[in-house]
DNA sequence: GTAAGTAGTTTCCATTAAGTAAGTGCTTTC
DNA sequence: GAAAGCACTTACTTAATGGAAACTACTTAC
């Protein structure tokens, strides 16, 4: 008889193993907030998602922002206004966190609630 | 005529805050993976997280499992046999993260194919 | 008595993330 | 022509995170 208990199946590891690529997407403090922003605007200018957001910084702002769109996540479309302005929008790349955002959300919510309770 | 286009309504804020809050709960490169691994396994001890966690050392596992202790989304339990066994698992509260562990682990899967792909 | 297993802790160091503050280059408004 | 708004960037600093290696304390197996 081999220990069995400590082993998991090969679709667990799986899934163990998609988390782990999620989550490494979405590091850092900052990147599940904007993108939950974006989900609910649709559109975002630089300042918009800076006034939006409570306590990101433009420099932080900035480098999340690039980060997300190196990994095809969010679209930065400039404008050619006068004053330039450049909106942010979710790629459908990044629509398809829906279910990440729309989990953590509620979760977050009822969280919240729970701890209030005691 | 105000501007309203930049507005987000209550509902879409309790959203970003719900997600804010869980991010932060969730906070560094490990936290969903070791719930993903319990969520998966029922229960595991010590060193089967540490073997089935690729790459992270027992300093860290350590600091994280007190940390999701502290937050009520793992529960540890110290077993009287002779070597000492220490099992962990999630608490109800840890259990009611499986919208987002699910979540992201078919996210990342589908996100890994689709890199793959190119 | 030496090794190996369990569940960690400790120390030390490197990297990363994040925050503050100021500056840039442009334009419109007062 | 000064101030203010937009979209950043740069420089500097601090805080947080993470990793490697060794060590503790206990017990069983060889």
């Amino acid at each position: 008889m081999k220990k069995q208990k400590t082993e998991l199946t090969g679709v667990c590891r799986l899934q163990v193993q998609g988390v782990k690529d999620t989550q490494d997407l979405l590091s850092g403090k900052w990147k599940t907030v904007i993108i939950a922003a974006l989900y609910n605007a649709g559109k975002f200018r630089f300042m918009d998602l800076s006034r939006h957001i409570e306590g990101i910084s433009p420099k932080v702002l900035s480098k999340e922002l690039k980060d997300l769109e190196m990994n095809r996540l969010v679209k930065r479309t400039v404008l050619d206004t006068m004053p330039v302005t450049v909106e942010y929008e979710l790629t459908p790349q990044g629509k398809s966190l829906n279910k990440v955002v729309e989990a953590m959300g509620e979760w977050g919510i009822k969280y919240r609630k729970s701890i209030l309770k005691k």
